[in-house]
DNA sequence: ACAGAATTGTAGCCACAGCTACAATCTACA
DNA sequence: TGTAGATTGTAGCTGTGGCTACAATTCTGT
């Protein structure tokens, strides 16, 4: 085995993370546009994804397949227990980050742009950094 | 055009970005390799990415038409003046980023991890406030 | 020089995420 | 009620990135 091979490691960690940020962005938006608009059609997310509404119904039954959402043809999509929580998390870690990057004094425009790219990357340990940093830099201001 | 319009466009982002991941990745393990082994093979980056040489040799053929790297058949790849400069810029933000999850506290090898991931997400603005912070910590500590 | 190993290329498969075009279903209003 | 418009579903295409299997080429050691 040559000495590349330990570089694959974080390759492979960031496929994986590929194969899951739909699937987060998913749950975040659904959480988010049920909350606003008392349901989520498929409609709404192609909107809010700019995205045909083609993707969002495949994009959709593939996550059912999963677990995390729950439809029957021509209803509103909402979220399974478990994709409940997924969202709930998501949606802290995006604030987390959110609010971070505001914090280093990013302005708020590429803050949010920034923070929708970064947040399916930051891992437990870097979000805990992140928490820390924001109340040190709180106490010190 | 619905409210929900607008919140499209840092998604649009998100998919331009994934589509120059693997381009900045490719061009940044080319340079890297070519420095420390005297040249890239198609074997080299297929272990450094932990993917089948198939994969990186059409990889590669997308990356020639794009004038990011050169090569020929059977020989080994390289980068055009492009490419090189994709390279050191996808080098300098990455080193970056990694030192600034340092500075905030993260792990040598969580931050090596997040990193690969962040990196790709990280706009000029944002990747200034990592450098400002990193100097203003560097001169308090 | 040549046989075998390493490397690279090609054929063809899969999954995923995007699209247009068209069909089906629902909703709302005249 | 019934039709028009909005919404959702389906068929089928593209491009990308992953793979195995096999063919071609290059490299290496005897």
């Amino acid at each position: 085995m040559s000495d590349h091979a330990k570089q694959s490691l974080p390759h492979l960690r960031t496929r994986n993370d590929h194969s899951t940020e739909l699937a987060e962005d998913y749950v975040e938006a659904i959480a988010e546009i049920a909350a606003s608009h008392g349901s989520c059609r498929v409609v709404d997310l192609a909107k809010h994804f700019g995205v045909s509404h083609v993707t969002v119904n495949r994009t959709v039954g593939r996550l059912q397949n999963e677990g995390l959402v729950k439809t029957e043809p021509y209803k509103p999509v909402g979220l399974t227990a478990k994709g409940a929580r997924l969202a709930v998390r998501c949606r802290e870690r995006h604030e987390i980050v959110y609010q971070f990057l505001l914090a280093i004094g990013v302005d708020p425009q590429t803050a949010a742009i920034d923070a929708e790219g970064i947040e399916h990357h930051v891992s437990p340990a870097t979000l805990r950094c992140f928490v820390n940093w924001s109340k040190t830099n709180a106490s010190i201001s």
